[in-house]
DNA sequence: TTTCTCTAGTCCTCTATAGGACTAAAGGAG
DNA sequence: CTCCTTTAGTCCTATAGAGGACTAGAGAAA
């Protein structure tokens, strides 16, 4: 009745053998052994290594690349993921033709102040430690359409803090990857709805009260840590979303 | 073991294995060979009639599955989806402390008409050919929350032009189910913003003009014939939903 | 230089088999 | 009747191996 003791190292301990074996695979990329954009060994490798046939390694490749934490490539090999390239946020929203066209941003402001109390949960932060704050506008051509505010924790964002803003480009996980080595994996947006204040509204080149759509973005890295906190304003009437239900 | 006589014994076609038994699958489900709820055969059945190993057959029954097709119960056996049970709009909205909870639901209106020419559109109907329209309101205790329009293809939903609305029951897609033998395997749901009309804002006690979330849904049934075009709209300063990237 | 072919390395498909895990229902003991 | 055990049927896990498909780069030919 109890389970076979297997020749090989570790037990599968109420767990199948590749669930027990993609976790296994999965600590060693979040430690970093195998750093982001790099590849694993190849699967025959790797199945000796662990000492399990082909098929069961094969497996638990499976679940990390639903997971999401690595990348397929037939004929060439398997890649831990690089994080998000872009952060699709215009894809809530339709402003005129120009779908699909990335932004220009200009940054309004950028300042290291105490995190309010919400931004402190959310980045699990200590009561008024310092983070660094930006104001960003998005604009396509000279039609100012984003709004935004983010919050980041800066220990790890501190080389961002004084280096050249004009140098980032239109996209910031890029940016983040690149100058701070922080690379966002995952996000979690929150849509709701609100009213532009005074200050936004003017910003944005709308009457003050006008509707907005919010979005509350908390982005996260591979080891799950939120690393980001932004709030994103645009005009409520080019909202637009899709969602299947299946 | 003899190489059967079945259909996909020769040729792959440019396609895997498991590809084309998948496909071939799943046009015995959309045929009606297995109705929604029933059991398929075996695994060692199907790969045996097929002429597959059981691996192979097991791989095709995984698209399936991801494909919201089938249903595996371990040890029990492999089921035909039966589509959605509730049509989780309210996931969309936050009233209160009420959540979670079913709202009920009043049939205002219930008329055959010609439908609109976007609606024939999207439920692939012909020029002026008569549709089932309903207007709905849902409600969390005595408060109005949504407001709906909805249109159904005629020939298919003849059996609810006539009978008892109050024995529907709160949620529509089982009625669909029951009343008109139509499941309802997947829907579309695009979200925008809008502003109330006069007559809207009465039914939901809110001034004229008051702004509101709109939430416009087609639904598909198993064979992605579209069977249901509604359109919701509640109150936007209640409207809140969560998107996961990844 | 440019273009082509070849080749080593990788992931992917498929086979055949063995046993474990889970579920539901039948049958017997109290 | 109630509770427990057994059993048949099902899906799930794992193994070992053979060959195919795809990619990128090395080397040869023009």
């Amino acid at each position: 009745m109890s389970p076979p003791a297997l020749s090989l190292a570790a037990t599968p301990a109420g767990q199948s053998r590749y669930g027990a074996l993609a976790a296994a695979l999965r600590e060693h990329i979040l430690a970093g052994d195998w750093p982001p954009g790099s590849a694993l060994p190849a699967e025959t490798t790797l199945a000796s290594r662990h000492g399990v046939a082909l098929g069961t390694l094969r497996r638990a490749l499976d679940v990390l690349a639903e997971q999401g934490l690595i990348e397929r490539r037939h004929g060439h090999g398997t890649f831990v993921r690089t994080g998000l390239t872009g952060a699709p946020m215009l894809r809530f929203f339709r402003f005129g033709e120009r779908a699909g066209e990335v932004p220009h941003s200009r940054i309004l402001a950028r300042q290291v102040l105490p995190a309010t109390a919400e931004v402190a949960r959310q980045l699990e932060l200590g009561r008024g430690e310092p983070a660094l704050r930006l104001r960003r506008l998005r604009l396509l051509g000279e039609l100012p359409c984003l709004l935004e505010e983010i919050w980041l924790p800066l220990p790890r964002f501190l080389a961002m803090v004084d280096d050249d803003v004009a140098a980032w480009g239109p996209l910031l996980y890029p940016a983040f990857a690149l100058r701070a080595g922080v690379h966002v994996a995952r996000a979690v947006d929150n849509i709701g709805f609100g009213v532009l204040a005074l200050a936004q509204a003017r910003q944005l080149q709308l009457p003050a009260g006008h509707p907005c759509a919010l979005v509350h973005r908390q982005a996260f890295d591979l080891s799950g840590r939120c690393v980001e906190v932004r709030t994103t304003r645009g005009d409520a009437h080019a909202f637009h979303y899709s969602v299947t239900i299946t």
